[in-house]
DNA sequence: CGGTGGACCTGCTGGC
DNA sequence: TGCCAGCAGGTCCACC
């Protein structure tokens, strides 16, 4: 479900909410989630404790602890955290409650179970082997035309698959990959060994633009992306190819084609991209 | 070594 | 109506 944009929506309505917040209860109802949650560690390690702050690195939300411990979680595909008053009742796939005190919860529900919960300290957090190998922020100055020029050295893989790998660049999910590659006016079959420096310099652009576009409206949902508070996101109202095949391009009017890369849709204008 | 295909899960939609 | 294939916003690992 959530690419980056979602992801960031989600982190700035958790920070308006949870620091200052003592986690006073931990209930879990399915541990099996892409990886089984330590369910002992959550009640040793977060049980009593503060929340101090909420951060993230590519697709992962961090919760800070008191004094030094990480609660990190990942939404997968499907998932989705709430922050509000305690629910009367769980819903099917409300997989883990955290009690706020007597009259607020934080509520993780993934329908796919795709999503993640551990725990770390802050010492080890970006040394985690599911952190350690991430590539730049796409919005960061380290992300530039000049490093995707150097990672595509040797490389022959399509374009398209190669911004979505996340060793190369996070954030950039399926959706905002087609949309991308739309504005820098390239195929996403193009192979990264022949693209030249300026290619580059306008995926990079591109890549930034999109995201922090998305990032303004709140993120893109289709049937079931919602944000902390339930909201929903308007970015689906900008997109110029993602699931548009078959309706015309939004700059030239040619019809919007869809392919499978790596067993994902793709989609783009063949007369506007090359 | 790099690149691809499939696995992990549930639910919805569209075609027959 | 019922069934089944195909599809869905992510990540990781076995295999060529």
């Amino acid at each position: 479900m959530p690419e980056l944009p979602e992801v960031e929506t989600i982190r700035r309505g958790l920070a308006e909410r949870l620091p200052g917040q003592i986690i006073t209860g931990v209930r879990v109802r399915q541990a099996q989630l892409r990886h089984l949650v330590d369910v002992a560690a959550l009640q040793e390690h977060a049980v009593g404790r503060t929340i101090t702050s909420v951060e993230r690195r590519a697709k992962y939300l961090f919760v800070h602890l008191q004094p030094d411990h990480v609660l990190v979680l990942h939404l997968g595909m499907t998932g989705r955290l709430w922050v509000g008053p305690p629910a009367d009742q769980d819903a099917p796939h409300d997989h883990l409650i955290f009690s706020l005190g007597p009259e607020l919860e934080l509520r993780f529900h993934d329908t796919r179970r795709f999503g993640m919960c551990f725990l770390t300290t802050t010492a080890a957090l970006l040394q985690h082997p599911r952190l350690h190998h991430l590539g730049p922020e796409p919005l960061s100055e380290a992300f530039s035309g000049a490093y995707l020029l150097e990672r595509a050295k040797g490389l022959h893989k399509p374009v398209k698959n190669f911004v979505m790998d996340a060793t190369v660049v996070v954030g950039v999910g399926n959706i905002y990959a087609s949309e991308s590659l739309f504005l820098a006016g390239l195929r996403p079959t193009r192979a990264v060994g022949r693209l030249r420096r300026q290619h580059w310099e306008r995926l990079c652009m591109a890549i930034k633009e999109v995201l922090q576009a998305a990032i303004d409206h709140h993120g893109t949902s289709f049937s079931d992306y919602v944000d902390s508070e339930g909201r929903q996101g308007h970015f689906q109202n900008q997109l110029l190819v993602y699931g548009r095949d078959g309706e015309p391009c939004r700059r030239d009017g040619h019809l919007i084609k869809r392919i499978v890369q790596a067993g994902r849709s793709s989609y783009y204008c063949p007369s506007c991209q090359h």
